[in-house]
DNA sequence: GTTTTTATTGATTGACCAGTCAATAAAAAA
DNA sequence: TTTTTTATTGACTGGTCAATCAATAAAAAC
């Protein structure tokens, strides 16, 4: 029952059904058979519309950035000051789209990834650089000098907290992890204000 | 040529093998085979004394970790001052022996262990726990209630600064890394002095 | 000096899996 | 209506690898 236009559909499922896998599984060491099963489909059609499990992988690692950036922008764009401009930042960061388990364990495998294919790693230092342009920006009115410094930090505690949500299976708290990152935020900028 | 008493050195050169070998290829996937040819002798020699892969992996976990320990130990034992004690906790986590490119990548891919054994988790939530108790115990006397706040910031703050360096192929930098988060403590810190 | 224990490996087995291909069929184009 | 394009999969291939085993030999125990 072959209907026209199934590409961007069949191509959608299978990160989609990547990015549930990985979290699942806990590990690049998934199949193509299991990730295509999951997308309703042959791992023969997988294979066909993305050439090699890199590519597959690679596809939903640039989706999961792009998720991420949108939440960023969409948060930034309703923000006024500064402050608040860096408070959307790091609550987007723990937005409940990216900050679950399965996002979680993906992200941290992204990591891994990076560490062989080139690509993953260049996605990745773009994905820093911009967050750390990102908060740059928003701090650089009321931190001056510091901006930078403040800014990387954060960035570092950001992937901190990441990391160290990755152990503990339980439901993530979104909540209370973007406090713990705007505590510290707080207690840097109550000197300027 | 059987010699006796092999196995502690065979274990310990498999432990070490272990550690360069997912250090240098950056993931989990590295066969017994290469281990144990890193090492010295024969993949069935390394089952022979291990079992299997999964216990390779552990005891190599267990060393890396014990290692930290250690260092962390040792310079808290050189520090007089609640202070002192903090800086020396940053300092050995930063230390040559521990942020090392291959030391950090197999410290990434133990957290991905930690995703699917159970045993794994249970060391890497040990080593936060007794990260985190160490912080608090150096940082009560000066911060009371926020010491527990703080500490798992550092924490955080550690652990994040380790997942960047694992983007940075170059020469990992461990003076730089710690002044950050000692910047981060003295900024804490310099309030209640 | 015979037996048992320890050390060691080459060869083998069984499973798994990425990637390919030929075959089928519906839709679209000519 | 014939031809081409798009969608789809079952079956196959080649390779890899963890784990096992039988065989060899030196040391230690008896």
């Amino acid at each position: 029952m072959p209907k026209v236009g199934m590409e961007p559909i069949r191509r959608a499922a299978l990160v989609e059904a990547t990015i549930h896998e990985i979290g699942a599984q806990g590990t690049l060491d998934v199949t193509v058979g299991a990730i295509a099963k999951r997308a309703g489909m042959s791992s023969a059609l997988a294979h066909h519309y993305f050439g090699g499990k890199e590519q597959i992988f690679l596809a939903a690692m640039r989706h999961t950035l792009r998720l991420y950036g949108t939440e960023v922008n969409t948060a930034l764009r309703a923000a006024n000051t500064p402050a608040q401009r860096a408070e959307a930042i790091v609550k987007a960061s723990f937005a409940n789209s990216n900050f679950r388990p399965e996002v979680i364990a993906a992200w941290l495998n992204f990591y891994v990834l990076a560490q062989t294919v080139p690509d993953a790693k260049r996605l990745l230092t773009i994905y820093q650089a911009r967050l750390r342009s990102n908060l740059v920006h928003a701090l650089r009115p009321l931190l001056r000098a510091r901006a930078d410094e403040v800014a990387s930090r954060t960035a570092a505690l950001i992937d901190g907290v990441y990391l160290h949500q990755s152990l503990v299976k339980s439901k993530a708290q979104h909540s209370q992890a973007a406090e713990d990152v705007l505590a510290y935020l707080d207690f840097e900028l109550k000197e300027t204000m």
